[in-house]
DNA sequence: ATTTTGACTTAAG
DNA sequence: GCTTAAGCCAAAA
């Protein structure tokens, strides 16, 4: 393949719109591994584009946020999402309404 | 080349 | 709903 699997979950990462979050399995998944999560979670801290790659819009298989390497970490991050639209259910985001579907 | 790590996920109690 | 355990992968050291 031409592309890394941590240039295909940049890429993905990239296509998330505004307003939706996305999943680490789900971004592995599209990148061509489902079980490469944890992966996508190391990649994710390792970027080094934070303004090409919205890492924000990405969150844990239950709606939870993880990390965050900018700003308050979680707390920046959770702000950033509900200033962009995303419903969140608390402490989490609600996957039901604002999980990106790619369009495949 | 080998080992360690880590922003995950799912299953089970 | 929360905690514990185990599995699985790619990147970095």
């Amino acid at each position: 393949m031409s592309v890394s699997f941590k240039e295909k979950v940049y890429i993905l990462a990239g296509a998330i719109p505004s307003g939706k979050v996305a999943t680490y399995g789900q971004l592995a998944a599209l990148a061509g591994n489902a079980k490469a999560a944890r992966a996508v979670g190391v990649i994710m801290k390792h970027n080094h584009n934070p303004l090409l790659i919205p890492c924000h819009r990405v969150v844990a298989s239950n709606g939870a946020l993880t990390g965050y390497s900018l700003g308050k970490g979680i707390s920046s991050k959770k702000e950033l999402l509900k200033k962009e639209g995303v419903v969140f259910r608390g402490q989490r985001v609600n996957l039901l309404k604002s999980q990106w579907k790619r369009h495949i």
